[in-house]
DNA sequence: GTCTATAATGAGATAGAC
DNA sequence: GTCTATCTCATTATAGAC
């Protein structure tokens, strides 16, 4: 995705994952892509007719590196332990929303720009948000998890919640603008606390980052 | 705040409070408002120099009701029961963060446009959650809550997101433009979730709202 | 205080030469 | 494929009459 030589249309789009990234897509003008690209505004235009162009061919790609993830999770998941596993999603899906962040963080700046993703975006929700429960009710069924229909419920909706805003919350309340790994960790920290009352004790999760109480500094 | 024969400048505020709700405030151009206002452009322009100045304005009467509640939470706090009092104070919030819930959803578009509203909101923020952990810790004192310092802490970040973004979360994941009394009692039972596991048994929340499991439909 | 202009800006988008 | 030049348009904002 990212090589010494790629075309126009590749530097376009990774400039314009990295501009919106930075300050939102709705900020980020055509002529300061154009720029950043090193290309003439013009020149934009004629590989996509419109912004909202630009957001789908980035969506399109953020939509593949989903399911390459899922498609991951699924493989390892029938096979070796099921908290493991589980963990291990939940890990290549915080790297994911990093890379992507501005898909999760600009949400009504989206549908306002290019309202025909929203349906798209429902979709790849369903989807991730029934994996999560298959692999949930799996652990339940396997012991390592004790939860209630109910609970594992609300449960996955209050996980995808933080998961999907923590980064938000980081900028909007502790005024992140750069976020590291350890914000990462924090925030995986912080999904992980909501499962940690329905754990069996004696099965830790063990993970490193949940040493850390408070969101690390800018 | 809705009388029948309102100053103008009232009138606009009102006016801008029912649009960015709708539809955000970055949606909303000028011309819009003086239209539903009743009132001309210029005119418009008469009481709010820039469109920064009606969200300052906004953001000033919003500030004021959330003191509101969370001085009403600190009279009732050291004197009735603790379960009770956190619970009306959630209650209450809950219904002011409709009231105002462009400034929860809009946050970004917010950001861009009134840059000055930054150290407030964090300042705000500050406050409620300060407030929340005190609260919660007068719960533990008093047995109705178990859980450790480190639990406690995670637990109110985790609440303040879900309680921040559970409106924008129904938007783009649901549809739900228009949010009823059935949506507001779903996410307050999403919030409420987070604690159950913490409560000492024998002292039920018993809140109606607990008993929906899936969130209401459009 | 309210209106009718109208200016000023800046963004997205296009046509056509090279 | 890339550039220059230009257009359209919505939006913010102002000046000045009533």
């Amino acid at each position: 995705m990212s090589e010494v030589s790629t075309s126009t249309r590749e530097r376009i789009l990774d400039v314009c994952l990295r501009l919106f990234n930075e300050s939102g897509p709705a900020a980020v003008t055509t002529a300061e892509i154009a720029r950043t690209a090193g290309i003439n505004e013009g020149n934009l235009y004629y590989y996509f007719k419109k912004k909202e162009d630009i957001l789908l061919a980035l969506f399109e790609a953020f939509e593949a590196a989903l399911n390459e993830v899922a498609n991951a999770s699924q493989d390892t998941g029938d096979a070796g332990d099921g908290s493991d596993a589980a963990l291990a999603y939940l890990q290549r899906w915080f790297r994911l929303m990093w890379a992507w962040r501005f898909f999760y963080r600009d949400g009504a700046a989206i549908k306002r720009m290019a309202p025909g993703l929203r349906a798209r975006t429902v979709t790849l929700a369903d989807r991730g948000q029934a994996d999560i429960k298959r692999a949930l009710k799996q652990m339940v069924k396997r012991g390592l998890l004790v939860a209630s229909d109910e609970e594992l419920e609300r449960l996955v909706v209050n996980a995808w919640i933080i998961s999907s805003y923590w980064l938000d919350y980081l900028d909007t309340r502790h005024n992140v603008g750069r976020v590291t790994r350890d914000h990462l960790e924090w925030g995986f920290a912080q999904v992980l606390s909501l499962f940690l009352p329905y754990t069996r004790p004696g099965v830790p999760p063990a993970f490193p980052a949940s040493r850390r109480k408070s969101p690390p500094g800018q």
